[in-house]
DNA sequence: AGGTATTGCGCAATCA
DNA sequence: ATGATTGCGCAATACC
């Protein structure tokens, strides 16, 4: 996809690399801007003065049309290319949040167990306290055993 | 923010002829395309047989060709519209990353500090709990109630 | 004023 | 043969 769709005109490489041809626009195939004014011979038409057409045409030939069409072209390739660049480069940046966003993931798994683990230990070590201290109750078992943190 | 360029169906030639175009194919403004070899006097070159042309003269003439075109047109409408919807879709969907990935890293901060807090009281407990279960026997009286942590 | 940068559009070559 | 993509040139116009 992409090749030379005319072979014609610009020396347009296929490296992207393209090379501002000469004033001689010499190319292959140039149309003619030929405006027809297509005279409405409608009912009740009526005849066009003739007028701007010459000057239409002689602005495609001028040297200078050439030499505006030519940096426009330069331009808008330029713009494009820069647009294409662009989408790339924030796809690229989906990627990387993307990738970061399960690093950091993992992160918060691994501090939330850590976390978990030493909530348990805690009140574990917490209840031994409380047994080892206070004077056993002897009833039943111990006073409370929840440990509900959620999370 | 652009605008429509023209209020009225103006189609710009291949070749820079601008025609307008109706909606009724048939009608005014007839532009022949009018091949010109555009090239009078190439290095070495040779003048071409105006057989090929005449063939694709008739081709766009052709009613077919138009609807071909026509069908082709509204093709690459459709998918440059698209085109630009996923780039847009993907500008979006890089904000969302970022935002979570705020989302995330504001989490495990919260995390870390829980989980050094957890730590600093589980290893004083620690300690109260060592010098209390130490020697048991001995008539320890109070468990000591220092801080020996550094910081 | 004079330029570049963007954008919509159509064409043609390819791709699928 | 058909729709989807893509590179490109033109023209309008946005932006300096």
């Amino acid at each position: 996809m992409s090749r030379p769709q005319q072979q014609a005109k610009l020396s347009t490489d296929h490296n992207g690399v393209s090379v501002i041809q000469s004033q001689a626009h010499a190319s292959s195939l140039q149309q003619v801007p030929q405006l027809v004014p297509a005279n409405p011979s409608a009912p009740g038409g009526k005849a066009q003065a003739p007028s701007k057409m010459k000057k239409a045409q002689a602005d495609k030939d001028s040297d200078e049309y050439r030499q505006r069409r030519e940096r426009n072209n330069l331009a808008v390739k330029k713009s494009r290319q820069r647009s294409k660049q662009k989408a790339q480069d924030t796809q690229q940046r989906v990627n990387e949040l993307k990738e970061e966003n399960e690093r950091l993931e993992a992160k918060i798994k691994l501090l939330s167990k850590e976390l978990s683990v030493l909530k348990d230990l805690f009140l574990e070590h917490a209840h031994n306290l409380a047994d080892n201290v206070q004077p056993p109750n002897v009833d039943g078992s111990s006073p409370a055993a929840n440990g509900p943190n959620g999370q």
